[in-house]
DNA sequence: AGCACGCCGACT
DNA sequence: GTCGGCGTGCTC
């Protein structure tokens, strides 16, 4: 039998099938998906079988053997290994690269090296001379621990590589490679409770009467009658390991070390949820969800609910719904709404059903929640982005909630849009998409808007009101120039200042959202005009205020902040632009006694501190929970009234034909965090454009009215949803090599569009055209000490974009020099600048 | 990605 | 005349 096999080196060159002899004693145990060791070129890699079969493609001769199977059960299906391939081409990247997405990091095995002594009898050191080569006390030590890692041997004789070299050439040292997994398995001693009962039983009525601990401790088992961990059961029941052993030692108990599953939720007890009644708008949205689920058809369907219309509650019964026709369910949500609160509900819903893969969970622990679906243990997958490759068998629904958020977007290889990855992988489970949220995106809003083919239902669902009728909070826009020119220089408007006074004599708490992390965002001389810069990057460095450092976001360097200009060494250094850290400052000078939490990327490292934060906050240890967007995702706190924007233009001014459109639905998601409950709430926006239509239509709470001006610009600009982009970004340290090739990359793409005769600006109204942008200086035009270049590639109609890229890329790519520019692609990105 | 094979400068 | 530089090409 052979196996077709995808090493795990990332480079196009080897991104195809190798082919395997499988050995016979395995043949039996290797199947498509199976994660097996292959050699490859002289060392030993892992692969993924992605097919079989009966004969090889090459020569007999130069096949090699699979050489370990790493998994009893494969940890891919071939539905996904089909979804990689798809991957692959989409975005451009290797197959291994779209594979190993696909599983947790505890499976990304690495090739370990094991030294051991030549003990062939026919073997003989002395007939070859080669006794003085190694030190006796190496040799020594190699026999006694029959096998050592190669790179334990060099660090404990340093000087000897060489030497350990030739010796494993000449046979006096054998070498095996085997695949080791990342993975921590924690090992549990476990006592068993004897294996023949009425022996022991007998066996306590003769017990010595000094050993008495050991008759309660098998009493306390035979009671207890299932095994239990040895350190729980010495707690319970009292005694030493001693005594324990001694029974042990009698065949009275068992005991052996047990492989142990981290729970991550383990002896929590969710409060069992029934399904709630629906509201008609729920009812119809539901119904619509069901019977697509039910026809087993993979449709996508658009849920256009407004913050608080119970969408959650329409997810759970969907699901229920998929369950109940033994189908299995993927939920998606950003990782940064996959709250503890969340986790309840659907915990509380589907109880030990549910997996739930976050990032905040160790390997081991994610791995755990994985093998859970894998084994069928659990019908629903509740997680972020990745979750989307839960291996399920037979997928009924995916519902992917706040479809808008950016964080669905993978930023590194493969950069797949987790949105575009369900909707395939609905296509091939035969499996319902439904696509949640108050801000859909232009893309998935137009698309659901299609006009539905003849004798289908429309894709868009809305849901309008509000649960309970709430009314949307009234939303106050503040003109920061107007404050100006009436002399108030502080931060806070008149209106907001007052506002937060006022929470803090009610004692009711507030949201205060700034779209900018550290203390300021430039760092400038006022006498020569000299701003701090990273020495890495083209970018200004951000001050911070605890540390008194400048860092750099890109790359992460930090660097003293200077009391002089170095430059000209005057002391009128100034810190301009607001971030968290200032707002911090500022309320603590201007509310004496204000208890605030301060919530950004800097102060949520930790692992748990995320949720930390936010249940002290939920606890009312706090009166303002401050921080980046962070803040304005699915918190639900009943004793927020007050949400305050301080700055709405921060994403506003972002030059990338998104930001207006990210403005609109941050300061519709914050705006939804207040008066949730029976307390009213208020919504203060500050802005230098109060005037512009992502303000003022979030201010009026009206979607429709922001996507028809939006929809305007984006086809006078030429944007998604009316042409799809491409982002390729080429990186080299050196300046002028990188623009020669950029260009001749370029030229080459043109000239090859120009062969399918699709090269031309979009405006021409052709259903086929593609327009290359470039190449011109990245925004950031320098990053970790590599210059950037980018070319935008807009494009419309059926065009195999990814296979003119590569095409183009080939010349710069294979055989090319040392020094190679780098090139990265980007299909559907989220962020040009 | 690694590793081996192969063609030109500073050493015995 | 050799050791070693890293350019280039292959890996079932």
């Amino acid at each position: 039998m052979i196996a077709k096999v995808i090493v795990d080196v990332p480079s196009r060159q080897t991104d195809r099938p190798f082919d395997y002899e499988v050995p016979k004693d395995l043949e039996s145990w290797v199947e498509v998906g199976s994660r097996v060791g292959v050699p490859f070129g002289g060392r030993v890699l892992q692969g993924f079988v992605i097919e079989l079969a009966e004969t090889a493609d090459i020569d007999p001769k130069r096949l090699k053997s699979i050489s370990e199977l790493l998994d009893p059960m494969p940890p891919l299906l071939p539905d996904l290994i089909e979804l990689a391939k798809w991957m692959s081409d989409k975005y451009c990247c290797s197959w291994t690269t779209a594979l190993q997405a696909m599983i947790p990091a505890a499976l990304k095995g690495k090739a370990e090296r094991y030294i051991s002594l030549n003990d062939d009898p026919e073997f003989s050191a002395e007939e070859y001379g080669l006794t003085a080569l190694l030190p006796e006390d190496m040799m020594d030590w190699i026999g006694k621990q029959k096998q050592v890692k190669l790179e334990t041997l060099q660090q404990r004789f340093p000087d000897y590589a060489p030497a350990i070299k030739e010796a494993l050439r000449e046979g006096l040292l054998l070498e095996q490679t085997s695949i080791r997994d990342r993975l921590a398995i924690r090992k549990v001693l476990t006592v068993f409770p004897p294996e023949d009962e009425a022996a022991a039983r007998e066996a306590l009525q003769s017990f010595p009467a000094r050993a008495g601990k050991q008759r309660e401790l098998l009493a306390f088992m035979l009671e207890r009658g299932e095994a239990m961990p040895l350190q729980a059961m010495l707690a319970e029941a009292g005694g030493s390991p001693a005594s324990v052993r001694a029974l042990v030692d009698k065949g009275l108990l068992g005991m052996h070390e047990v492989e142990q599953e981290r729970d991550p939720y383990a002896g929590r007890n969710f409060q069992r949820t029934e399904p709630l009644p629906l509201m008609p708008g729920q009812q119809t949205v539901y119904e619509r969800i069901a019977a697509t689920v039910s026809r087993g058809e993979s449709q996508a369907l658009l849920l256009h609910g407004v913050t608080g219309s119970g969408k959650t509650e329409v997810y759970m019964q969907s699901i229920q719904h998929c369950l109940e026709l033994g189908k299995q369910a993927i939920v998606l949500v950003p990782e940064i709404s996959l709250t503890p609160q969340m986790v309840e509900r659907f915990k509380g819903r589907f109880g030990d059903a549910v997996a739930v893969l976050h990032s905040r969970l160790s390997n081991g622990e994610r791995y755990d929640e994985w093998r859970k679906i894998r084994s069928r243990r659990v019908e629903v997958a509740i997680g972020a982005r990745s979750a989307i490759f839960a291996p399920f068998e037979r997928i009924g629904l995916i519902i992917i909630d706040e479809e808008h958020e950016s964080s669905y977007k993978q930023e590194e290889s493969p950069k797949y849009h987790a949105r575009d990855v369900a909707v395939r992988r609905a296509r091939q489970h035969g499996a319902a998409v439904v696509l949640g949220s108050a801000t859909p995106s232009l893309e998935s809003f137009a698309a659901a808007s299609r006009q539905p083919a003849p004798g289908k239902e429309s894709a868009l669902l809305p849901m309008p009101e509000r649960v309970g009728s709430r009314p949307m909070p009234p939303v106050q826009v503040i003109d920061m120039r107007s404050e100006l020119q009436d002399g108030n220089r502080s931060m806070f408007s008149r209106r907001l200042h007052a506002a937060l006074i006022e929470r803090l004599e009610r004692g009711e708490q507030s949201v205060l959202l700034l779209n900018r992390r550290g203390y300021s965002t430039f760092v400038m001389c006022r006498s020569c005009g000299y701003t701090a810069a990273c020495p890495h990057c083209d970018i200004s460095l951000t001050y911070h205020q605890k540390s008194r450092a400048l860092r750099c976001h890109y790359c992460g360097h930090a660097e003293l902040a200077p009391k002089e200009c170095p430059s000209c060494s005057s002391e009128h250094i100034r810190y301009f632009g607001t971030g968290t850290q200032r707002v911090e400052e500022e309320l603590a000078k201007l509310f004496p006694g204000i208890r605030v939490i301060r919530m950004d990327v800097d102060t949520t490292t930790e692992k748990h501190s995320h949720e930390k934060l936010l249940k002290q906050f939920g606890e009312r240890k706090a009166d303002v929970l401050l921080g980046t967007q962070m803040v304005a995702k699915g918190l639900d706190f009943p004793f927020v009234t007050l949400v305050g924007v301080i700055a709405a233009d921060t994403s506003l001014n972002l030059p990338d034909f998104r930001s207006a459109e990210r403005t609109f639905q941050l300061l519709t998601q914050v705006a939804g965090r207040a008066g949730r409950h029976h307390l009213p709430g208020e919504v203060v926006i500050q802005t230098y454009s109060p005037e512009h239509y992502a303000i003022v239509t979030a201010q009026q709470h009206d979607y429709a009215a922001f996507v028809r001006e939006e929809l305007k610009h984006r086809g006078v600009m030429g944007y998604p949803p009316f042409c799809r982009l491409v982002l390729v970004t080429m990186s080299h340290e050196q300046l002028p090599l990188l623009s020669s090739v950029s260009e001749q990359f370029a030229e080459r793409l043109r000239g090859l569009a120009a062969d399918e005769g699709v090269l031309g600006p979009l405006e021409g109204g052709l259903p086929r055209a593609m327009d290359i942008l470039g190449p011109v200086a990245s925004p950031i035009s320098r990053m970790k000490d590599r210059y950037r270049f980018q070319c935008v590639i807009k494009y419309r109609g059926n065009i195999d974009v990814p296979a003119l890229l590569r095409q183009a890329m080939a010349p710069f790519i294979e055989g090319s020099p040392l020094k190679l520019v780098q090139f990265s692609i980007d299909v559907d990105p989220q962020v040009i600048l």
